[in-house]
DNA sequence: GCGTTATGGATAATGATTATCCTGAAAGAA
DNA sequence: TTCTTTCAGGATAATCATTATCCATAACGC
């Protein structure tokens, strides 16, 4: 019911692909390896979980330039960056635009529910504080189903 | 519309020693400074935020004061954090409880908007995902009236 | 192929937060 | 009030994800 499968990985991955270049910005094999990561990952990776894959292809890799990727992916609005302060952040590759996601508080698992749209409560806020609201972030934090059989 | 008084800061104060002390915590000259520069705040204050206002009544407290205090709070569900990977950590000690924010991504200004309750909503991903659902965070970001004026 | 210029790799720097360690103060008991 | 125990404060070092820096090199339009 969480990680179900999404659009087609390489249909995403085209769709990257595309837009980078359409920006302007260079095709490297390393890049085109972190696209393909991304596109294909079913859960939420971190840099370092990248950099990981990313090393049975390109052992040299330094972890500065999966930044700098995702650094570039964000400013094109190819991935979507949830932050924490005190884990590394993470990172959604095939569904960029903001979302719902559950958090577990004990394992780190993301998962996307399917919720009805917020588009409604944005306008209602952007109404009440007179914000022109540009992006949102709903996390729900609690025990996924794994974590929860563990306390018996 | 975004700061409006919210409960009365002398008797958030209150509330606040009442649970601490009844919970074992010692009530130093400093935790009762910190306790009522978050009681009577009504923005979003940062630890260095907090800091800086103590620092007028007790010159010498350090950061690491503010910290250790914090987390006794954070542990006490007596204050909410609202964490940035990139930016300090805001802390909300009026209304511990998790409530929607609207934060300008220009000047940080952070305000609790009136919005209907998610209880619904997080039953629902509780039931989608099979999540046991503890907590959330809904944030709305974008630009502040005074922000939007800048720009002309 | 050539030349321009963005990119990759290695590593140092940054900065919020946490850990450590020791001194001193808070709170209860006598 | 004084004593005792233990928690809290202060100073500072350590941590760790993320950024910045710098140079050699590869990508891509011509």
């Amino acid at each position: 019911m969480c990680d179900e499968a999404k659009r087609d990985p390489a249909e995403r991955l085209r769709q990257m692909t595309a837009r980078l270049k359409e920006r302007g910005h260079r095709l490297t094999p390393q890049r085109l390896a972190i696209l393909r990561i991304l596109a294909e990952s079913r859960g939420h990776p971190s840099v370092e979980d990248i950099h990981k894959a990313l090393l049975k292809d390109f052992p040299t890799t330094s972890l500065a330039t999966v930044y700098k990727t995702i650094t570039r992916l964000k400013d094109e609005n190819e991935v979507l960056e949830l932050e924490f302060s005190d884990l590394a952040n993470r990172y959604d590759g095939n569904t960029p635009t903001p979302h719902p996601h559950a958090i577990c508080t004990r394992c780190g698992a993301i998962c996307d529910p399917d919720t009805p749209p917020l588009e409604e409560l944005a306008k209602l806020v952007a109404d009440r504080t007179g914000f022109r609201i540009t992006s949102h972030r709903l996390d729900f934090y609690g025990l996924c189903p794994k974590c929860q059989e563990q306390d018996g």
